[in-house]
DNA sequence: AGATGATGTTGACACCGTTCAGATGCACGC
DNA sequence: GCGTGCATCTGAACGGTGTCAACATCATCT
C-alpha cells in the first residue's frame, strides 16, 4: 500500500511493470537529468523493490534501450509532422532540419540516451529506416526538393549526410563559442536556419553538381 | 614500485601524479573501454590508493575533463596536419573531414568522452577556437575552397556546419544500416568519401549560392 | 484442490565516488 | 643539521549502485 489508499492500493502483482518502469524512467530523464536514472531509482519511481525490473529486461541496458526506443518514435513522428505540415515540397527539407534539432533540445537526455544506445550497439533501432519513418521521410523530402529518386546511391548518400549533419547540428548548437554569432543574428532560430541553409543547399548540390 | 623495477622504483611521494592518472586513464580508456573507466580503476592502475586522485582533482569530472583536453589536442593537430600534406588546397576539406573521422574512428573511446564533457559544459575548450587550432584549420580550408574571406558571418556559418556534419558522420558511420550501401561501394572509405563529398560541396554551394 | 510458473521481496556481494583522520616524507627556516 | 610545516598519500568508512540467489505470493490450468 502507498499514497492512495481509497482506489485499488497496489494490486496482486502490479500490472505491468514493463511500461510502468520505462514511464518512470522517462520521468525521472526528464526530471533528474540522466545522471540520477539509476535502476534503483527506477524501481523506487515504479514503487517496487530494487530486483524487480530483472523480471522483465535483462539488464539495465535492456531498460535504457526500451526507453530510447520510445524516443526514436517520437522523433520519427515529428519528423513526419514535420514534413506533412511544410509549407511547400521544397521546404520540406528545412522543416524536418528545424523539427529534428527542435525535439534534440526539448529532450535533451532522451536525445543523447538514444544515441548512446544505438553507438553501444553500432546501430540505429531497425524501424528507423522501414516505411513511414524518419529516414524515409527524409529521403522523400530530397527528393520533393529535387534529387533524382533513380540514383540510389546518391539518394541514399545524400539522405545519410542530412541525418548526419541535423545530428551534429543538434548536439552542438548550444555550445557557448557560438553564442556571439547566434546573438549576431538575432537568436537562436536565426542561427538555426542559417546552418541548416547551408545543409539545405549542400543536398542539393551533391545531387545535381558534377562527379 | 611496478614494471620498471631498475630506474626510480616509485620515488618520495610520486612525482607527478596528475600526468600518471591521465596517462593511466587513457590507458584504460583504449584498453577497456569507458565503461571500464572508474576512479578506483585509475588510481588502481597508477599504483596508488583511491582517495590519492582527490589531491590533483576534485572530482572524477575533473579528471576526465583532462583527459579529454588531451583528445582535443591530438584532434587539432590531425586537422593541421591534414591540411598541411592534402594535395591541394581545394582538396583540404575533404582531406580534413577524412582525417577527422579517422581519428574519431581510431580513438573511439576518447572521442566520445570529449564531447560527452564539452556537451556537459555545453562549450568545446577553449583553444580549438583559437588561432592554430582546429576550428580556425577548417576556416583556412573553406577560404582556400573558394569562400569568401570578408563575408564573416557566412564563413562562420560554413565553419560550424563543416564541423557538426562531420561531427555527425564520425559518431554514426560504422552504423549497421549503411553496412550494405559501404559493400556496394567497394568499402568503407568510399563510403566516407561519398558523403563527405556532399558536405564538400554544400559549403561552397552555401558560400556562393543565392539568397 | 494442488501443482506450476510468472512475478515480486529480502538480503547479500562487489564495486563505485567521496570524505576524513592520520601517516609519510620533501622543503625550507633556524 | 635539524625540527617544523605542508603537500601528498594511505586506510577505513559511508551511502549508493548493478546484479544475483533464495524465498514469498498470486493467477491459472488441470
Amino acid at each position: 500500500m502507498r499514497e492512495s489508499g481509497n482506489a485499488q492500493a497496489k494490486p496482486y502483482h502490479h500490472g505491468d511493470l514493463s511500461r510502468a518502469l520505462v514511464e518512470a524512467a522517462r520521468r525521472i530523464l526528464e526530471a533528474e537529468g540522466a545522471v540520477a536514472l539509476s535502476l534503483r531509482a527506477v524501481a523506487r519511481e515504479a514503487g517496487v523493490s530494487p530486483a524487480a525490473p530483472y523480471h522483465h529486461f535483462k539488464d539495465k541496458t535492456e531498460l535504457l534501450e526500451a526507453v530510447a526506443h520510445g524516443g526514436w518514435d517520437a522523433l520519427s513522428h515529428a519528423i513526419i509532422e514535420a514534413r506533412r505540415t511544410a509549407a511547400s515540397p521544397g521546404e520540406a527539407l528545412e522543416s524536418i532540419g528545424l523539427a529534428y534539432v527542435h525535439f534534440a533540445l526539448q529532450n535533451p537526455a532522451l536525445y543523447r540516451l538514444m544515441y548512446d544506445t544505438s553507438r553501444d550497439r553500432m546501430a540505429m533501432p531497425a524501424h528507423i529506416k522501414e516505411e513511414e519513418s524518419g529516414y524515409s521521410e527524409v529521403q522523400c523530402a530530397l527528393v520533393a526538393a529535387g534529387a533524382d529518386p533513380n540514383d540510389d546511391r546518391e539518394l541514399q548518400l545524400a539522405t545519410i549526410a542530412s541525418w548526419c549533419a541535423a545530428h551534429g547540428l543538434a548536439e552542438m548548437c548550444n555550445f557557448e563559442q557560438f553564442r556571439p554569432l547566434k546573438e549576431a543574428m538575432g537568436g537562436d532560430e536565426a542561427f538555426l536556419r542559417g546552418v541548416l541553409r547551408h545543409f539545405g543547399t549542400f543536398s542539393l548540390a551533391g545531387l545535381h553538381g558534377k562527379r
